[in-house]
DNA sequence: TGTTATTGCTTGTCATTTACAAGTAGTGAG
DNA sequence: CTCACTACTTGTAAATGACAAGCAATAACA
């Protein structure tokens, strides 16, 4: 499906969700700036799921142009570019709190730190705002 | 990909999930049955997104093997199969809820009725288990 | 009991996307 | 002014997706 006819605009927010981020890749990358901080393209070449470089750069673009993430030239180094979350990408937070606590529950392989879920059982609000707080402070 | 070289198995609750329903359709489905109520191939099928026939018999089949839904002839009418969420399956209703609250926050075109928004925006935890326990009632 | 309609699929074809490998371009450091 | 680092682009073969058509089992009806 070209990417022009991807949209589906039924009004649908699952869809409109799916539109934007449903595929293999997409909340891999927002997990690894969201979760461990990363920002460079380097960062995310070498995360544990080993994605191919033309998917990443693909989906980098897509990010961009759907206002989920922005990117900058590193000003303190400048053949490095930052990647960052947006607020709409930071406030996607809250969902994969969600997702980590049913994959939790249903994937026996699945390694969460304890604190980290006593953390989102407690207080799931808090902690997502923690979260994006974090994220989007790396701005400046 | 081949479908048995589709599991990343890294231990990352978001890769899990991903490989579950990482793709545009299958939460589709799951909102069929969970918000929608819907239980057979003809009603997954005339739903807004005009979903393709081999995807849907693709997804239903995978969600089946993922233990996410299960499915039986009707006992009152042998021609029509019904499908139902299992219990993981309607676990997926916190997650579900969350991405409504998203995209009707970005997503201009979104078309989500004030009464359910004020629900999930009072009582998440609880409207998520009575979507569930909705879901988990129709079997018998 | 034979015909027709309903329901849930399967098959075929072509376009698009993915994975993997290799190569290129701009920047900075020495 | 060369060398390495960082962020990509390109090529290719295989897998997946969308669209259209057809098939099979059950049930309703004559």
């Amino acid at each position: 499906m070209p990417r022009e006819n991807k949209l589906r605009n039924t009004g649908c927010p699952i869809a409109f969700a799916l539109d934007t981020f449903g595929d293999r890749w997409s909340l891999v990358i927002i997990r690894d700036m969201l979760i461990k901080g990363f920002q460079t393209y380097g960062e995310f070449l070498e995360g544990d799921e080993n994605i191919s470089t033309n998917i990443l750069a693909d989906r980098l673009q897509e990010l961009e142009a759907l206002g989920i993430i922005s990117k900058q030239r590193d000003p303190d180094n400048g053949r490095r570019v930052l990647y960052r979350l947006t607020e709409k990408g930071a406030d996607l937070a809250p969902i994969m709190l969600e997702i980590i606590c049913w994959s939790r529950k249903y994937d026996g392989n699945t390694k969460v730190q304890d604190r980290i879920v006593e953390r989102i059982e407690k207080d799931r609000h808090g902690f997502a705002a923690e979260l994006k707080k974090r994220a989007l402070d790396t701005d400046k």
